[in-house]
DNA sequence: AGTGTTTTGCAACCATGTTGCAAATAAGTT
DNA sequence: AACTTATTTGCAACATGGTTGCAAAACACT
């Protein structure tokens, strides 16, 4: 049962079980693929205020349950963290795709980021991958 | 001098040359490194209008005078194409580094974006790598 | 200088995101 | 189950980011 899930995540995160958090998660869940905040508007049915969606995505951050993925559209997009992200604040590097077809963000769990030569003096903390293209429901 | 290179750069690129462009280049010129929007209208010192600039920026786009950077915290960033982005719609894979310290965003040209093995059916056409971390300059 | 085209500025508008505060809801306790 | 406290929600209001239409100004060309 998806319900019970839900409420085991919010419960480890030490978080209230209200009907907003669970509605969202249940869609990242639902989804398996990126939501922006008007995606999860749109999905919820305008039955939670604009300002909860975006409070509710604000503590789902910072308790590590998704993580936010940077687009060239200027409309972040978020995932699901798998594993919790390894629990805590410390992101995991992520490769994301982008189908120009379908629109849809996909966080490619299996391919890891390549190590990658910096210049002298610079130092890396976080690396994002982001892959644009056709998806694998788009190619046919 | 720059006043000469820029008025160059614009009439290459079939551009009428207007107050608001040439400033806006210097202004890409002299920074060396990626611009927000609202950083363009501060060092403009607000005598060019909101849409003047965001017109003008598009068009930098569309001819590949500049490439957008995508961010994670929503506010698109705008860099010079080094070698006219090799002329045409066709952009170059970037790697950008954001500091965390100081904020500046900068196109590091020299680092080239490793190949990347994608699962079965998935197509690239574009990446983009977004590291984040310490830059030169702030690591003493 | 004169003419046609391009660009600018203004006004108005929509989308996105934030903050403060009172009302509503959830959690913990007896 | 009722009560109390802490947390969360919705509303209003606001700030920022970005777009469009149109008349006036600036530019390019001869």
């Amino acid at each position: 049962m998806v319900n019970k899930k839900v409420d085991e995540l919010l419960k480890k995160n030490h978080l209230s079980i209200t009907g907003g958090r669970k509605k969202i998660l249940e869609l990242f869940l639902q989804h398996d693929g990126a939501l922006s905040h008007s995606d999860i508007e749109k999905k919820a049915g305008g039955k939670f205020d604009r300002v909860t969606v975006y409070r509710t995505l604000q503590t789902f951050l910072e308790k590590g349950l998704i993580h936010s993925i940077p687009t060239a559209d200027n409309s972040i997009r978020y995932a699901l963290c798998k594993d919790d992200c390894s629990g805590g604040h410390h992101h995991d590097d992520h490769v994301h795709f982008i189908c120009n077809a379908c629109g849809n963000t996909v966080c490619l769990e299996g391919v890891t980021v390549p190590t990658i030569e910096l210049p002298g003096g610079y130092v890396s903390m976080q690396v994002d991958m982001l892959i644009s293209g056709v998806c694998k429901s788009c190619n046919q």
